[in-house]
DNA sequence: AATCCGCACAACCGCAGGAGT
DNA sequence: AACTCCTGCGGTTGTGCGGAT
């Protein structure tokens, strides 16, 4: 498994792109796809190398992407799916669909660095958060309201009114310490994005997750039927179902 | 009006792992 | 089995913008 040599060819063309570049890459992509992200850019006439080509097609000219601000309902999925699995954004990007890891990372970061700023000054109230952002992500939830907002308060463990995990707020459940990816992405996360789409502002994510699609631990239809339309609050649940995949001998222990 | 500062976003970098040979 | 190539991912950095002073 070798590193890809990459960009370190004289003459490849950094930084911004340029609206010719973004052009070109559009068209190419649209009529010969992009079989071989390392070629195109040769074939395509872009002094740009195959990795920059295939990030700025992914997370800017694709014609699925959706730009703009983040719902809510978004914003909520994301704390609740960052929650549950960390830093794996290209998974949580899944379940918002037209968003990308990378905006979803950076939405992210932003609410962690808020957070971080809010536990340095203990249980304050909240304190007023100056609105910069030149895209005014979430001016609209401050406009309306002064309490602050999931992107002020950002912190997970600050989450209140539908935050069902609330209950256990001081619980950080490591995951990783006994889940891996496949569990994740088999279960949870295959889920209808349409699903996600469709909840309500109050609706809880969790609820949307297992009530609308069929959990896929196979080996498992206890599991499976025990736990539709369960609330993600019920903390009970999610020691019945931990323990439950702990006992599940098929699952790689790769720690 | 000018400067400073912080935020948000785009883009880059390096690593890991799958696929192909 | 071993190697190389390619892609995807997550962390980090650079930059521009806009509010604050």
């Amino acid at each position: 498994m070798g590193r890809a040599p990459c960009c370190e060819k004289m003459g490849l063309k950094k930084g911004p792109w340029s609206h010719d570049e973004d052009q070109i890459l559009t068209s190419y992509i649209q009529q010969h796809g992009h079989p071989n992200w390392r070629a195109l850019p040769k074939h395509a006439g872009l002094l740009r190398c195959g990795k920059s080509c295939r990030l700025r097609w992914t997370n800017y000219l694709r014609p699925d992407i959706k730009r703009g601000n983040f719902s809510r309902e978004e914003e909520d999925t994301i704390i609740h799916l960052h929650e549950m699995l960390g830093n794996r954004w290209s998974v949580i990007a899944t379940n918002l669909p037209g968003r990308t890891d990378n905006e979803i990372k950076n939405v992210w970061h932003t609410f962690l660095k808020k957070r971080l700023a809010s536990q340095e000054t203990t249980n304050d109230a909240p304190k007023k958060h100056k609105t910069k952002s030149k895209h005014n992500l979430h001016d609209e939830k401050q406009a309306v309201s002064i309490q602050p907002s999931c992107s002020e308060s950002s912190s997970v463990t600050e989450l209140t009114a539908d935050d069902s995990l609330g209950t256990d707020k001081h619980e950080e459940i490591k995951h990783d310490t006994f889940l891996d990816d496949s569990f994740w992405s088999e279960t949870i996360l295959s889920v209808e994005v349409d699903d996600i789409e469709q909840a309500t502002p109050t609706t809880n994510i969790s609820s949307v997750w297992f009530s609308s699609s069929p959990l896929t631990l196979n080996e498992n239809k206890d599991l499976n039927n025990s736990y539709i339309d369960c609330n993600i609050g019920n903390i009970d649940l999610w020691y019945d179902i931990f323990t439950r995949i702990e006992e599940l001998p098929e699952l790689p222990n790769k720690f």
